[in-house]
RNA sequence: GGGGGCGUAGCUCAAUUGGUUAGAGUACCGGACUGUCGAUCCGGUGGUUGCGGGUUCGAUUCCCGUCGCCCUCGCCA
């Protein structure tokens, strides 16, 4: 070892001691006659005091020294002079005096200091990954990371769950996302998938009969990326037999009490609060509520239809819904251009045809440009329905019932994060539960998977899977975390006919699912035990528990939005040789032969 | 694929209605300084205003195109 210790360890306890630290120049404050240098590594900064007494050559060396060189020091630990301590710094009651200086390797300037008060750009950041990641708030993240990955490990592993790896290497399902290919050079013109997640293989381990599995696993989405999405992401990935979903949902109960109370120092009550898919559609127009705040969205279908306004009646005789929200105490807070502009957030961002505003005035009565539309008997009751006090501002959607959930969520949304309506050091979770089995595609005419086609409906909803496919619920479980989903599972088909019955319904026909799944049919006919299980987004949770805003920041080489890592340049164009012995012809001039 | 924001010194930003030599802080370089810790003081280097085109007597500023980064809709079984 080069170093005796790290530099966030001596204290007065070590003083007198001979010491060797190995760390980088954060900053240096030269005084001519005597020369301090701030060393830092992971474990934090120590000061190295360079004086007459060091030595001239030892000194001379010193006055050499720049940011982020990489320096060994040997040196006596001492106590610092009277009135120089440094509070700040867990180690600011001693002080190294060096005895000899090593420069183990020197640095440019770098772009930017890891220790600046000024973040640079994110392009900048990613380009220099190395210096970013030496900053400390990034070294908390990744530390806070593989904490959270550790307890997760340690939680099953107590349980008795065994971590199976899987391939990465399998064959490309034209469901759910895009696959990203890599073409085999073996067998010319045919391409392995990376995985998506690893879904069929964990069921397949249930039928070998490994009933409880888990793995920490590379996923891969080739979709467009967003704050919090990635195209290769980790999932904490787990599968067992013979349970229920309450079984699984308990399960994680536990795991995410575990991880508030260690991470955070948080008491999280279990079990957790459940809420049904149609419930939370109805409270909060989205599967994913974000629970830290109030402002729920209001029914006034019913009203609305009494109301002269023809947007409404109109909405409401074609089977549509009014809903809004009150915006508590906003009235003042949104102009009339204030309000424009949030109308042409949800006509052109969710395709609303318009937004309602109502202002709650100081007797109590609403104020809006449509309020002749309606009389004044008529306006009371939306009042008292939407508990309007005065300075409230309310806000309504005429539309189909798809799209006043998406309107108002987005709404909602925004006025959380600009009313500030929830405090941010808050931690909310709560399951979402009972999903719809299908979603109905009106482009291709059909049903799909609203989770994946593996999911077993509810056993009492069996009967609807032939009658009503859309009114079937799933066995299905998503855990929200402040309005984020954070990991989603299901119980899943364990019998053949259940299965191919399913397969129908999604329009794959048997020949299809055979070429594609065959595999699992067939073992499915082999005793597979009944089973399910869960994926948590291992990135996202981390984000959260973080309190970061973005997925990049806790990914140690993360993609930018276009999908390139601007580090390394990936992805890159590759040799002819290589594309001839894949046997690819690309059309892309980047890359022909 | 659509909508929006940003791009000026190594970095973070400013620059009046389109008008003089594009500034500041910081970093960097040189000098001074024996107790600093975001050291201080003095001096200095540093610019294809992302790139290309257009309008204009004159463009960092206006217009068009393009590239990059970010947010978002679609997409994400």
């Amino acid at each position: 070892m080069l170093r005796s210790h790290t530099c966030g360890e001596l204290r007065l306890s070590h003083v007198g001691q001979r010491v060797a630290l190995c760390g980088w120049v954060d900053t240096y404050r030269d005084h001519s006659g005597v020369l301090f240098v701030d060393l830092r590594d992971r474990y934090g900064k120590t000061q190295v005091v360079f004086a007459p007494e060091s030595g001239p050559e030892t000194l001379q060396a010193a006055k050499s020294l720049r940011s982020e060189f990489v320096v060994r020091v040997h040196g006596k630990v001492a106590p610092r002079p009277e009135g120089t301590v440094n509070a700040k710094l867990g180690t600011g009651e001693i002080e190294v005096r060096a005895e000899r200086l090593e420069i183990l390797n020197k640095s440019l300037n770098p772009p930017f200091q890891p220790t600046g008060k000024e973040l640079p750009g994110e392009d900048l950041r990613l380009k220099y990954r190395y210096v970013d990641l030496r900053r400390p708030e990034m070294q908390r993240t990744f530390i806070l990371r593989h904490r959270m990955i550790k307890l997760m490990r340690d939680y099953f592993d107590a349980l008795g769950f065994l971590e199976v790896e899987t391939p990465m290497l399998g064959r490309s399902t034209p469901e759910g996302a895009r696959d990203y290919l890599v073409p085999s050079r073996v067998q010319p013109g045919t391409f392995y998938a990376l995985p998506q997640s690893p879904q069929l293989y964990k069921q397949i381990l249930m039928v070998a009969g490994y009933d409880r599995y888990l793995q920490v696993a590379r996923c891969f989405r080739d979709e467009d990326l967003r704050a919090d999405r990635q195209p290769e992401f980790t999932q904490l990935d787990l599968e067992m037999s013979f349970i229920t979903a309450d079984d699984i949902i308990g399960i994680i109960d536990g795991l995410v009490a575990g991880l508030a109370r260690q991470i955070l120092g948080l008491e999280v009550p279990v079990p957790l609060p459940r809420m049904t898919y149609d419930e939370a559609m109805e409270r909060f127009g989205h599967d994913a509520p974000d629970l830290r705040f109030g402002m729920e969205l209001i029914d006034v279908t019913d009203l609305a239809a009494q109301a002269e306004f023809r947007v409404f009646r109109g909405t409401v005789a074609e089977g549509g819904r009014v809903r809004g929200v009150n915006a508590k105490g906003a009235a003042d807070r949104y102009s009339r251009k204030g309000i424009d502009e949030l109308t042409q957030y949800i006509v052109e961002g969710f395709g609303a045809k318009g937004l309602a505003w109502f202002k709650v005035e100081a007797d109590g009565r609403l104020a809006s440009p449509i309020a002749k539309n309606f009389s004044a008997d008529l306006l009371a009751k939306i009042a008292a329905r939407m508990d309007a006090a005065p300075g409230d501002l309310l806000l309504l959607v005429a539309d189909r019932f798809e799209v006043t959930c998406k309107a108002l969520y987005a709404l909602r949304k925004r006025f959380g994060a600009e009313l500030r309506l929830y405090d941010p050091a808050v931690m909310n979770f709560s399951w979402v539960v009972e999903f719809p089995m299908f979603a109905y595609d009106p482009d291709q005419h059909g049903w799909t998977a609203m989770h994946h086609p593996f999911t077993a409906p509810r056993p009492q909803d069996r009967e609807l899977l032939r009658s009503e496919p859309g009114k079937c619920r799933a066995q299905a479980y998503d855990l929200v975390i402040n309005g984020s989903e954070a990991g989603g599972g299901t119980i899943r088909i364990h019998q053949q006919e259940l299965q191919q019955e399913v397969f129908g319904l999604l329009g794959i026909d048997a020949a299809t699912a055979q070429e594609r799944f065959g595999f699992l049919l067939d073992a499915l006919q082999y005793g597979a035990p009944p089973h399910g299980g869960i994926a948590l987004g291992i990135d996202r949770m981390v984000m959260l528990f973080a309190g970061l805003d973005s997925i990049r920041d806790c990914i140690a080489f993360p993609k930018t939005q276009r999908a390139t890592d601007l580090m390394t340049g990936a992805p890159g164009a590759v040799d002819s040789k290589q594309m001839r012995e894949l046997g690819i012809i690309c059309q892309n001039p980047r890359n022909r032969p």
